[in-house]
DNA sequence: ATCATATTTTAGGCATGACTAAAAATAGTG
DNA sequence: CACTATTTTTAGTCATGCCTAAAATATGAT
């Protein structure tokens, strides 16, 4: 077992690689709250344990074992915010937080009777795909809500659940996963887009419409003629 | 919040003091499986933020903030140990050990969502007694079930987590908490005992029966002549 | 290509919580 | 009461993981 300093180093990497193609030092930094010098240090140890790849002043990458590491912790992490929210009723702005620690300390076995106590699952509660117990994650395309023309619609696939007030302001909308959501206007200059969810309209900043991503887009009546 | 370890150290402490009158510097040693002199600099540390007393050579008590917290943390152990034997279906004798790392990281928040999951429950799956959320704990009066005279016979009240496998022995035979037991017959020079447990008897050994504690005791049809 | 700026690494430190070995205090025995 | 054995404390060390300040390297604009 790796120490819990360890397996957040190598979720963030994992994180930070996904988004864009350099893992630097400074972006760790900044994701995990620490000093760059305090990274660079890190990153010695996890280069010795052949957990990632390090060329000075080049950025890193995760080998085999440091990915498998990082899905690991990311499994544990969804799993256990989806069994908070399912099996507590812990609301959805509230489990990431609650995860970040209980994600260290699940033993194989736990993770095994929450995995099937939920049903064997594949997304957590803002939409994320759970990594499956081998190491497979399945991503799901989807793209900025923001990015919908007036007259599309689409199905939320995931929220980002970086910031527990974009998830309470969005969650109050209706705008979980699997909901079809569709946009009426959007308001140039990167203004506001209005929405309709279930039958009710929303106004939606283009922040935070950044943040919610949908699948599954179809041409409103407007594009059909 | 306290460090793991300081939470670990004044959970062992109020441990001991419920045996023995004395907590020595040894005893903390052993139940936590470091090194006495470890335990000199942390109970320096303790003193200093008043959470126990200490005089130089002569053992430490809990003060009343320092057994604030250790009650609140067996109150996370203990509430841990019941949920996941109810809700997720660990074994007894898994629980222990689970909740050993829990403990650190539930929130109150989670502890509320659990205590009120479980219908606010007063004991753990060994049936000890959980600590109400304002620090009371309520001990149950209980003999060993190895101090029962043949005939006798009592409702079993607690069992000792301290080992899995006795557990899982102990188990076997159903002898768990609210069950009644009856005492059969009792071998000399400490041998094994013959117990009833729900029709069916079987052979127990002086040493588990010493961690099986009883309450209840009813006189068998012998004594009532 | 040079130079200023930003990024990354090195150097040196600090807090926590362990350890071993040695010294000090206590307790038990004749 | 003295002496030995046990317990406890002190002294010194170490690993982990963080920090700041300074040096080294890379980047990007003129
Ligand atoms: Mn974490
Ligand atoms: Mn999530
Ligand atoms: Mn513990
Ligand atoms: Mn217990």
């Amino acid at each position: 077992m790796y120490t819990e300093s360890i397996e957040n180093y190598l979720k963030t990497i994992f994180e930070i690689q996904k988004e864009t193609e350099k893992v630097t030092t400074n972006s760790i930094s900044e994701k995990l709250g620490v000093a760059p010098a305090s990274v660079t240090s890190m990153m010695k140890k996890l280069s010795e344990k052949k957990l990632i790849t390090h060329k000075r002043y080049q950025g890193v990458k995760l080998t085999g074992p440091g990915q498998k590491i990082a899905l690991e912790v990311i499994r544990h992490h969804r799993l256990v915010e989806l069994y908070l929210a399912e099996a507590l009723g812990v609301p959805w702005d509230q489990v990431h937080d609650e995860a970040e620690k209980w994600e260290h300390v699940l033993s194989e076995d736990l993770e095994d009777r929450m995995d099937k106590a939920l049903g064997y699952p594949t997304r957590d509660p803002h939409g994320s795909p759970i990594p499956s117990r081998d190491g497979t994650l399945i991503e799901l395309e989807s793209i900025p809500l923001v990015e919908l023309q007036p007259g599309q619609s689409g199905v939320i696939a995931e929220v980002s659940d970086h910031d527990p007030d974009l998830l309470r302001y969005v969650g109050k909308m209706g705008l979980y996963p699997m909901t079809r959501v569709e946009v009426l206007s959007v308001e140039p200059f990167s203004g506001p887009i209005t929405i309709k969810v279930e039958d009710s309209s929303h106004i939606l900043g283009s922040q935070a419409a950044q943040y919610v991503f949908v699948t599954d887009v179809e041409p409103g009546r407007s594009e059909l003629t």
